[in-house]
DNA sequence: CAGCTATATAGCTGTGTGGCAAAGTATGGC
DNA sequence: GCCATACTTTGCCACACAGCTATATAGCTG
């Protein structure tokens, strides 16, 4: 799965949101934060951990029983990108719009 | 249906980067791209359009018997945002990071 | 080693979504 | 007025995916 489809999933989000403003986290917090946002269960959660895994939004490490996962800019980077660009092109550009249709001529 | 998952799926995405490559298109147009690009019929891609639609990525105004369509970039600014925010908060951070473990003063 | 904790996997189910063909709705042209 | 054109809507099917429970795996702890 990529990227877009990653995040297109809000529990997804919201696990992306919490590694991305308090840093890393062992699956058991983030299923507990999804658990209390979204009334999912562990295996649910770790589903989706999963996703972001496959997807390289995030990446994780064994420590003793636990797995912390931390997020991967990379993909995240991509996504915003990809965003950006789609709208830089022709934002404010409706000016240069208007020069078009002038050289056109046709005002039907 | 959000920003989120109406760039989701591939097909509307492809419509999306047509719109800002090169402004606004007919419903014909797009329906014509999707289906050189992923062989779908002219119902399912006037689905997608609809999808697009509602998530306020693009609007849609009548010209004859014609749909003109056109790139809204609000919601694209706002995943963009969405995304660029959950890196930068991260993204060289490693050695604010490492900074921090040192204050903390444990290396187990 | 027994048992507890932490997490993942397996297997099942319901629903959402993408695909199609066919019918419906406008509008322009003859 | 009637046919063609340009789309959208409707109704259908199949499949992907999110949710659950139950079970497996792995590592601490007593």
């Amino acid at each position: 799965m990529d990227v877009f489809q990653a995040v297109a999933d809000p529990v997804r989000r919201s696990m992306v949101e919490r590694l991305a403003d308090r840093g890393e986290a062992t699956a058991g917090e983030l299923s507990e934060l999804a658990a209390e946002r979204f009334g999912i269960r562990q295996p649910t959660a770790s589903k989706h951990l999963k996703v972001l895994r496959e997807a390289g939004v995030v990446t994780s490490s064994v420590d003793a029983q636990r797995r912390v996962y931390r997020l991967e800019p990379g993909p995240l980077d991509d996504l915003a990108g990809w965003a950006a660009r789609q709208t830089r092109f022709w934002t404010g550009r409706l000016d240069a719009l208007e020069r078009h249709l002038d050289s056109e001529g046709d005002t039907p």
